[in-house]
DNA sequence: TTCTACATATCGGAA
DNA sequence: TTCCGATGTGTAGAA
């Protein structure tokens, strides 16, 4: 069988069906009335509510609430999961170690349970991450600047790695950090901060230029960077990635039976 | 009723309730066969598994699988959630603007599908935030360093707001960055940054402290520290919130029925 | 395991 | 709305 799914079981039946599945390394969706309480690196309290809790068989706990994409609460991968009956209720205690963490989620009333064999897969990224700016800047380096000549990648320094290091039309050296959006003081500082530790690596009085390579800068950051003696080449994913030529959205729209 | 719960239902019976969920504002969970494609702020792919679907009313859509913390997929709060049934296949899409991004989920097979009236309510945080330490800081300035005199928090500067701003014992401006926990050279290059901007309001040779306190701080971070002349004091969260007092675990160990 | 930085980060507060 | 930094960030890759 596929899906086992419980409708308004008593807390054995709960209890029951979370052991075996478990035991089949399914993932669980449970809906019903619970509190829950955190403790590990900081703590936490959630009153009484009709949440979603879903466990996994890697040890990821996930509480629900009706709104947002983040869970109210949650265990990470590779804690363990463990169920029981006490006070008359069911409690979920989900716990792990360095750090040292518990989810306790108690449910007064279980509403439903579902336990599916779900498999794994990882989306593969198609465009859009840093790694295609990046590729775009070693393919075309004078989108830098005119001259620039790209000498490594993830070259490490003092500060830690810089995105791409190399020289410019005199020789100097170049400090290029990537963003692949909008970007604010934090990646001036950053960038700022490579510059500084190859200027610490270099013969005293060498210039270090250090280019931030982003679709946008806010003003602020703007005024850092002037500050710094740093610059801004605003180049964008779309252009990273179709080399000038724009992409059509091609989707079929318009269709039968659609709800929503 | 309080759950809705189909077993294998065919792409019909599953369209009609998610149309019935979504106008409920029901949270709905569903266990199927499924392929995802997204495309917005980056764009993926995901070929065909067993996956967990969860939709909620205020427009978040989560593709699990049975591994990891994070979705697969997903799309955030405030999208618009839209089935239909095409080319034999069950899809769910959801769509919002600013910035345009979509999520097709196609169900060759839907296994299962639940739809819970799910409730709100923010998890309480009881300990170990920035504030804490913001406000043991304040309590005892003397933690940063004898005879520190905080004159404001979250001080704007050219760089942007800093966490605690005050005079040293010689009335020299000090800023102080806080960290919840141990940090690397981010957060270096972060107080670095206020470092720099409070300097450039001050009259030419002021000199400004610096003051990093988190709980501890990386090899790395250290030396980036001591080579821009700066501090770092160690201030536990734990002594934040405890006051020298330790806590002690409560927590009643040895339970009847427990599984897992 | 620790370190380092990216991420479709998400989220909340302030201007 | 944009800006800005915190987050129990999570996650991958490298040392």
């Amino acid at each position: 069988m596929s899906v086992v799914s419980l409708h308004e079981p008593s807390h054995r039946e709960t209890l029951w069906e979370l052991e075996a599945a478990f035991a089949r390394g399914d993932t669980v969706s449970v809906f019903g009335e619970c509190t829950v309480e955190y403790d590990g690196r900081a703590a936490s309290s959630l009153g009484p509510g009709a949440r979603l809790l879903v466990l996994k068989p890697d040890g990821t706990a996930l509480v629900h609430t009706d709104e947002g994409r983040t869970p109210v609460n949650w265990q990470p991968p590779g804690s363990e999961h463990r169920a029981a009956v006490r006070d008359g209720r069911l409690r979920v205690r989900s716990t792990r170690t360095n750090p040292s963490e518990t989810l306790n989620v108690r449910f007064s009333a279980v509403d439903h349970l579902a336990a599916y064999a779900v498999t794994g897969g990882r989306s593969v990224d198609v465009v859009g991450s840093e790694a295609d700016l990046k590729a775009r800047i070693l393919e075309e380096p004078s989108l830098v600047a005119d001259g620039f000549e790209p000498q490594a990648t993830e070259r490490e320094t003092d500060a830690g790695p810089v995105d791409v290091f190399g020289v410019d039309a005199d020789g100097h050296p170049v400090v290029v950090e990537l963003k692949r959006r909008r970007v604010g003081p934090d990646a001036v500082g950053q960038l700022a901060r490579y510059v500084s530790a190859v200027e610490r690596e270099e013969p005293d009085g060498t210039p270090v230029g250090g280019v931030l390579v982003a679709p946008s800068v806010t003003d602020r950051a703007a005024e850092l960077l002037a500050e710094e003696g740093l610059d801004h080449v605003a180049v964008d994913r779309l252009v990273a990635e179709t080399d000038g030529t724009e992409l059509e959205e091609t989707d079929v729209v318009g269709d039968d039976d659609t709800v929503g």
